[in-house]
RNA sequence: GGAGCAGUGGCCGAGCGGCUGAUGGCGACGGUCUUGAAAACCGUUUUACCCUUUGGGUAACGGGGGUUCGAAUCCCUCCUGCUCCGCCA
């Protein structure tokens, strides 16, 4: 959310930030409801310190002159409820309408209307030279005995999977190699809810806007996270935090949930693009600095690309374009594997960085010390590592020409020691 | 799921229809004293918004609604916590 003040100050900027991220919302509206909010306010304010006084008076008085206070008073109360009542009818309008405002990004962010026009920042790792005909990571998953897509689809619809056997430890390996790493780095671990309120999914940005992408157990009202970023951003909302207590460092393994919708026919081979899948996620809870914000985003992504490397995989990151970016991100840096089933790098990080537009949705402060007032924080988040997509390029680029699959050397430990996956001896 | 009890400022804890944004204690901060520290003493210590020159005003005692000229205080409702009962991976 964008302070008001902001908004009321240079509508333009935000207006074309919306246009560059191409969000549509009537900022014009915003203004006016706005105005007449900010007038009813002032109104009702002025009549109330009327009743207020007026009031005092009352229990000093008696007979005729107290009737006629009292009648006095009862005509102010009708205008105030008036007033009340217009207020009430403009708020909702008003708080719609201001969650829908995208916040401008940084003046490095590349502006583009889709992925396309994301620009490379630098490359990393030797993209695979197969001397034979390398497997796709179905076929491999299939011979390997690992990967069952069919029976997933057949027991849970479409974008479903079982991993089984070398599969599962070598997902359940990746996460906790990359869960081990977050830990020596400071990072605090955490478990964390995933089915979440819808002020925690407001708080985060998801709502209002991405509720058909996410599953909804209305009996319940409660709403199935598709990333921990919600319960782990969310998870101080409301407070004001000690400035000594931040930043808050955070990294989570959780569950992930996601519909989809709209992505029919759309990357449907594969591990690629899944309804339910586990992640490891790093959240960064930092004071409210321009400078704190962009160090942590480096340090957020450095932390990725390190995971990266020791999984020996080549990747490139990628300085997301306008059109690709969330309503209150600032600036993106996308990590993408090479993965040869799709000749290209696709996706596998999402480095975001938000300012405060996060913290001021969810009314997440802390209190800073020079000024002593309460200033909002600024958060940021990364993925660390999100498995069963990273076997991806995992399967692929590890591949030998006997079919079977090498294990990558940190993730050894995790599997017993085991070098690699081999096909089932039928 | 049923019954009972409770929810006040950073924390503890008073207040139970107007003089209470809220006594007191603890903590924190500033000062006096001291070579320094402790103790003692004095003072400060919620937040948001509006008008403004110092300053003034409005709102908030779990959330929402109601009664009343006036509510932290009375009523309704919801939420949360605790205790007991029931059920259950």
């Amino acid at each position: 959310m964008i302070d008001i003040k902001q908004i009321r100050e240079n509508p333009e900027k935000f207006k074309k930030a919306a246009r560059d991220k191409r969000f549509d919302v009537d900022i014009d509206r915003l203004l006016t409801v706005d105005a007449g909010i900010q007038e009813n306010k002032k109104q009702l304010q002025d009549i109330t310190t009327e009743i207020n006084k007026v009031g005092k008076s009352v229990p000093k008085l008696a007979g005729d002159q107290k009737q006629k206070v009292l009648a006095e008073l009862s005509k102010l109360k009708q205008k105030a409820s008036a007033l009340d009542e217009k207020l009430k009818e403009l708020q909702p309008e008003f708080d719609l309408l201001s969650l829908q405002v995208p916040q401008p990004t940084d003046d490095d962010v590349p502006v583009g209307k889709d992925d396309s026009e994301s620009v490379e920042i630098r490359k990393d790792g030797k993209v695979r030279q197969f001397d034979f005909e390398p497997k796709d990571h179905v076929q491999l998953g299939a011979a390997l005995d690992i990967i069952d897509i069919e029976r997933g689809v057949r027991l849970a619809g479409t974008r479903n999977y079982f991993l089984k056997g070398d599969g599962a430890l070598l997902h359940w390996g990746v996460l906790r190699f990359a869960m081990d790493f977050m830990v020596g780095k400071g990072y605090v671990p955490m478990s964390v809810p995933v089915l979440m309120k819808d002020e925690a999914m407001t708080g985060t940005g998801f709502f209002p806007g991405s509720e058909d992408q996410t599953y909804r157990m209305e009996a319940d009202q409660l709403n199935l996270a598709g990333t921990a970023e919600v319960p782990l951003t969310a998870f101080r909302m409301g407070e004001i935090l000690k400035a000594d207590e931040l930043p808050l460092k955070f990294a989570a393994m959780s569950t992930c949930f996601r519909r989809e919708a709209g992505a029919a026919g759309k990357d449907t081979y594969g591990l690629y693009r899944i309804h339910q899948f586990d992640k490891i996620e790093q959240v960064v809870i930092c004071e409210n600095s321009v400078e704190v914000s962009n160090k942590f985003h480096e340090e957020i992504l450095a932390n990725s690309e390190a995971v990266m490397k020791a999984l020996e995989l080549p990747y490139r990151v990628v300085n997301v374009c306008t059109g690709d970016l969330g309503r209150g991100q600032v600036k993106k840096y996308d990590i993408e594997a090479w993965m040869p089933s799709r000749k290209n790098y696709c996706e596998t990080h999402s480095a975001s960085k938000f300012y405060e537009f996060q913290a001021r949705r969810m009314d997440l402060r802390y209190k800073d010390p020079a000024s002593k007032k309460n200033l909002f924080c600024h958060t940021l988040n990364n993925t660390v590592v999100a498995s069963p997509r990273i076997l991806i390029p995992i399967l692929e680029l590890y591949q030998n020409a006997d079919g079977s699959v090498t294990i990558p050397k940190v993730l050894r430990p995790y599997m017993g020691g085991k070098e690699k996956i081999t096909p089932r001896q039928d």
